[in-house]
DNA sequence: CGATGCAACGTTGTATACAACAGGTGAAAA
DNA sequence: TTTTCACCTGTTGTATACAACGTTGCATCG
């Protein structure tokens, strides 16, 4: 099925620059030169530009072009205060419904012995800490947790991407994980919860180091140039 | 400003038509129905379409149509989970950040002394009682969960159109909603919270009370005979 | 020198034409 | 009778042309 296609590479595309910083918060582009970025017409780049639009990536100003979400300190605790809420459920739900197997998958994974097997890029544990999240929340099986903290995922991952400072705090995230599966296969809700909202909030006091600073650093504008190729 | 009027409107008067049931879940239209039907061509209304989609109460199946959402019993109750972890903390948040004036105004609103005056329609009262839930999720200042809320409402609507069996639990109602506004008049987070609980909680044992019977009973689609006219 | 009006430009909003594809229908062959 | 396959229709995906509107810069007037 190529269908839609288009749409959804280009809407994936300004995702991953927006997410990553590469597209300046605050910065303005305009649909053409999207469209003359990715060698497409107008009409798949609206699609995906209204799409960030609904999920707040991005501000559309009529007549005028588009701007990229500007990140707010405040905000972001906002997005953590839900994030506490919608993750203590999802733990509570996946204590219930989550099969040992999957539990015990997640549990080695984050096995602080297998740490230092793999020397793994830091990149890497990002990604994988964000999908540890995401499968609790799936194994709940309740979809629309999942859909909130997706969301949510999107809209604190520059946290993610630029507090993390030292090689301690990675330690303590393997060591974190693991006691939270260990809880969950004791089928133990409470203490689960409890150590998943404090593995949360220590996450949250990193996010609050972030300084104004460090959120407006990267620029460019990968758009900028595009009219002369 | 009247830009984008014409998608807005489309937008807003296709998801009232799903939310009321005037579409029947699982029913079939196409692109080209709705244009014609508003007048219009179809690029504004394959805006308001992608939203919808977005907001998962539609389904558009490539070369196939548009299908309005099928309501699944099963996911309305994942819905009241994640309402109750959502206007919880909304309470929560409210108590400290709500200022007495707006608090003081809803409490007089659903005051029960003032429940016979109005003699208020059945309809009137299902708009206010989600009203409410909204008011105190921007009163506890967090956007991101006033959305969420939002969101929910939308998925849970048909419980609050068809599950509203008696008198007696419109009564219930206000004197719920009006002790929840005095504990929180008396900043007491916890008592309100455990209030908010139990109000929603006997809100969601109405929606188990629904049957399939219930939620596939209309039909028609207003589209049908559109070509003709 | 400042304020105001106007015109040209840039950008998005909308309409329309065309392309690509899924599904059904019918006839023909086994 | 059953199966297969080609074609036709309907629907969405994409490209493009045009319209409406906001912005900006400059010239003109006070």
């Amino acid at each position: 099925m190529r269908s839609k296609m288009t749409a959804q590479h280009i809407y994936q595309s300004l995702r991953s620059m927006i997410l990553d910083l590469e597209l300046a918060p605050g910065s303005r582009f305009t649909e053409t030169q999207v469209a003359d970025y990715f060698q497409v017409s107008r009409t798949p780049v609206r699609e995906a530009l209204q799409r960030l639009e609904v999920e707040k990536q991005i501000t559309i100003r009529p007549k005028q072009g588009c701007f990229v979400r500007v990140v707010d300190i405040a905000r972001i605790r906002d997005y953590y205060d839900v994030r506490v809420a919608i993750e203590t459920l999802a733990v509570r739900l996946a204590c219930v419904h989550m099969p040992d197997a999957a539990l015990r998958e997640l549990a080695t994974q984050w096995d602080p012995a297998n740490l230092f097997f793999g020397a793994e890029s830091s990149d890497r544990i990002k990604l994988a800490e964000e999908a540890f999240h995401i499968a609790l929340a799936q194994g709940s099986g309740n979809e629309a947790l999942v859909r909130y903290l997706t969301d949510i995922n999107d809209h604190i991952r520059v946290v993610r991407r630029l507090g993390w400072p030292d090689y301690s705090s990675i330690e303590d995230t393997y060591a974190e994980h693991h006691d939270i599966c260990r809880l969950m296969l004791n089928r133990d809700a409470e203490a689960a919860e409890a150590c998943m909202l404090q593995h949360i909030r220590k996450s949250q006091t990193r996010a609050d180091q972030l300084t104004l600073a460090q959120l407006s650093e990267p620029a460019r504008n990968p758009f900028a140039g595009t009219a002369l190729q």
